[in-house]
DNA sequence: TGTACATCAGTGAACGCGCGTTCACTGATGTAC
DNA sequence: TGTACATCAGTGAACGCGCGTTCACTGATGTAC
C-alpha cells in the first residue's frame, strides 16, 4: 500500500515522535528501542530511517516534544496574575503523587536527567535550554531573585526522583510533603 | 595458572564492585557492560559467575558499595558538635564543580537515580534505604524538622543533575550557587 | 609431614538474542507534458 | 483533463555487532589420610 501521502507522513511522523517521548520517559533511553517506538506508531522498523537520520535524532525530538508537553501551558499563561496562578497549579501538580506515577507523560527531566546528563550528543543542548526556560517560569517574577528558580527546579527534580525510589507509598508521600514545604519555604524567604 | 586462593578470591571480588561501582556511575547502568567491568578489574569476562549470579546481582553490590564509599564519612562522625562539621563539609563537597564533572566517584543517586528509579529488581530497596539514611544524616539534628533532610537531599540531587546537564560551566555555576543558597534558606527557616 | 584427590577461580570460545541500521522491493502519490 | 513516469513512505528480510550467560577446560588450592 505504499506510498502515503505528504499529509500521512506528517501524521506518521507525529505518531513516531509521540511513541517515542512517551516510551523514553517510561523506560529510558536505552531501554527503548526502534522497533518498540516503530510499534507503538502502528508501522515496522525499517520505515524509521525515513524519517530520522538516526535513534540519537529521534531522542532529541522526542526529548523536546516532552518538554513542550509539559511546558507550554505555564508558558503560554499571560504574565501577571493568571500567570501566578497556573504557576502555582504547575508546582502542585509537579509534586503529586500521579506525577510520582505516571512517568510516560511527566517531567522529561525528571524522567530522564541522569541519563540525559551523561550524554554528550544531540539532546544535551536542548536539555540545557529547557532547564534555563523552566527555571525563568518559575523563578523571573521578582527579577532580583535570579537564582530562585533554578533551586525551585532543582528541589521538584530531586524530590520526584526520591519520590520515585521509594518503595513505600507512605515514604513517598513524605518524599513529597518535604518537597513542597521546601518549596514554600524558597518561595518566602528567597 | 587457576585456581586462587581463598585470599585472591576476595580481593578479586573487591576489585570487581569498585570497577562496577566507578564505571556504573559514569556511564550508567544499562551502558556498563558485564566485560567492561572484568577488564576494569583485570580479569575475563567468564570468570565473573563465580562472583555474582547476574549483573543485576552485580548492579546491587556496587550501588551499595558506592553509597558506602559517599556517605561513610558522615555517618561516623560522631553526634554532637563534629557531626555538625562533617554535615557541613559533605555539603560543600556535594554541591561543588569538583562533584559535577566527577560521576565516578560521586553521588550514586546523583548518578544514578532516575535509571533506579526505573528498576524494579534489587536495587531498588537498596535505594530506599539509601534515601532514608542519608536524609537523617543530613536532617535528624533538630527531631521536630522531620523533612528537612529529605528535602535538603532533593535539593543536593537536583542541582548536581542539572549543573551536569547545564552546557556552560557558567551556567552549571549558577546552578550550583542556586542550589548552595536554597541549602542556607531551608537550614535556616525550616 | 607427605601423598592422592576433589574443588573451584579464572580462561576463552561459544550460545542465542535483540540492537541499530541497510536494502531490495512495492505501489500509491506527485509531477511533467 | 488524461497519460506516462519518477519518487519515495512503508515493508520485512538481512547485516554485523555486542550483550548476558554458559561451558569445557586448566591447574593451583585446600582437604583427607
Amino acid at each position: 500500500m505504499p506510498r502515503m501521502s505528504e499529509a500521512e507522513k506528517q501524521k506518521s511522523y507525529r505518531r513516531i515522535v509521540e511513541a517515542a517521548s512517551r516510551l523514553m520517559r517510561e523506560h529510558g533511553i536505552e531501554a527503548t528501542s526502534v522497533s518498540d517506538v516503530m510499534k507503538a506508531a502502528d508501522m515496522t522498523h525499517g520505515g524509521f530511517y525515513r524519517h530520522f537520520d538516526s535513534k540519537e535524532a529521534l531522542v532529541s525530538a522526542a526529548f523536546d516534544a516532552a518538554i513542550e508537553d509539559v511546558l507550554s501551558d505555564l508558558r503560554d499563561a499571560p504574565v501577571g496574575p493568571k500567570r501566578e496562578v497556573a504557576r502555582a497549579q504547575y508546582l502542585a501538580r509537579y509534586l503529586s503523587k500521579e506525577h510520582v506515577n505516571n512517568r510516560a507523560r511527566g517531567c522529561p527531566l525528571a524522567a530522564l536527567g541522569t541519563e540525559i546528563a551523561r550524554q554528550d550528543g544531540l539532546v544535551n543542548p536542548g536539555a540545557s535550554e529547557a532547564v534555563e526556560q523552566m527555571a525563568d517560569l518559575l523563578g523571573k517574577n521578582d527579577p532580583a531573585a535570579g537564582g530562585r528558580g533554578l533551586a525551585t527546579m532543582a528541589l521538584l527534580l530531586g524530590t520526584i526522583t526520591l519520590a520515585r525510589i521509594a518503595n513505600s507509598p507512605e515514604f513517598s508521600q513524605n518524599v513529597l510533603d518535604a518537597g513542597k514545604r521546601g518549596c514554600d519555604l524558597l518561595e518566602q524567604h528567597w
